[in-house]
DNA sequence: AAAAATTAGTTGCATATGTAACCATTAAAT
DNA sequence: ATTTAATGGTTACATATGCAACTAATTTTT
């Protein structure tokens, strides 16, 4: 059994050589339209779009960062004037970040760029695969979660 | 349809959760068997043990990977004396990695470790599953790599 | 109601990373 | 055979990251 482990049958290799590839594609692909994002930005980014107003720590979950990164990305949106903080008035220790009106504009224009190369990403795949591999990382995601070593 | 983009929709965004999951999860595992590795160099060493004497380009390819990180994870391992360089003979720009006797005892026991953790994180997945995961990722790869975007 | 524990967010520091420039060697073109 | 281009690897520098310590606000315990 040892003695014939194989590096290549270890789906956490599979997992982390695609997620590299994800994510020097995204950038290149954007700065191909002349934006300069992360795909961690956009991530953040198209949260907001579909949700406005959440706290630093949901999205610190919801990108599996940690919050002094989340502070920091924030920092770097901000900047770019693509969100803002404000105040949440039920609980002063926290913000709430919102797109600004750039925010959304370029959000649009990612989502647009993103949508587009979709087709030539996910060719040969059929809806039933992407059902089926959400599934299988969803089993996967709960399972680690679970685990002893994940706190 | 760009009104109804939805982050939760986009692989990439599960892929990358799932494998920054993994590397926590990884480096929790092992250290609680007080080994400092990371997954990356997990990558490196079973690559290795499967298959001494490859050469950093090659390792760079594996796991995606530029090669100035490449040189900079050798260094680290050769500084813990669990690979050696050596001076390929027939292309003298060339180094090839080899475990050296401390290193293949560290695999071995992250092997162990790895493999009794996997039927904790496999559960609920029979082998069809991970079957088919595999060749979703593969064909995402294929697409990756011809995109206009991957140079 | 005071003390203790949690929570949201920030900061500092040491380390890791991406990029580009660089060397030396090998391969290709002329 | 000499120049030119490509390849394998290293280094320097600016930026990003992980971790732990910290502040301030909120909750829980007593």
């Amino acid at each position: 059994m040892q003695e014939t482990f194989d590096i290549e049958q270890a789906y956490a290799y599979y997992i982390h050589r695609i997620d590299r590839m994800f994510g020097i594609h995204f950038q290149s692909m954007v700065s191909a339209h002349g934006i300069d994002v992360t795909i961690e930005q956009w991530f953040i980014l198209s949260k907001l779009f579909k949700e406005d107003g959440i706290s630093q720590i949901e999205l610190a979950d919801k990108i599996f960062r940690d919050k002094a990164n989340i502070t920091r990305m924030i920092d770097g949106l901000e900047k770019r004037n693509w969100v803002i903080r404000k105040d949440d008035d039920s609980d002063r220790r926290k913000f709430r970040i919102f797109l600004t009106k750039e925010g959304k504009q370029i959000t649009s224009r990612l989502i647009k760029i993103a949508s587009e190369e979709r087709k030539n990403i996910y060719k040969g795949l059929d809806a039933k695969d992407l059902v089926q591999l959400k599934s299988i990382i969803e089993t996967l995601e709960t399972n680690l979660r679970n685990s002893e070593f994940m706190k």
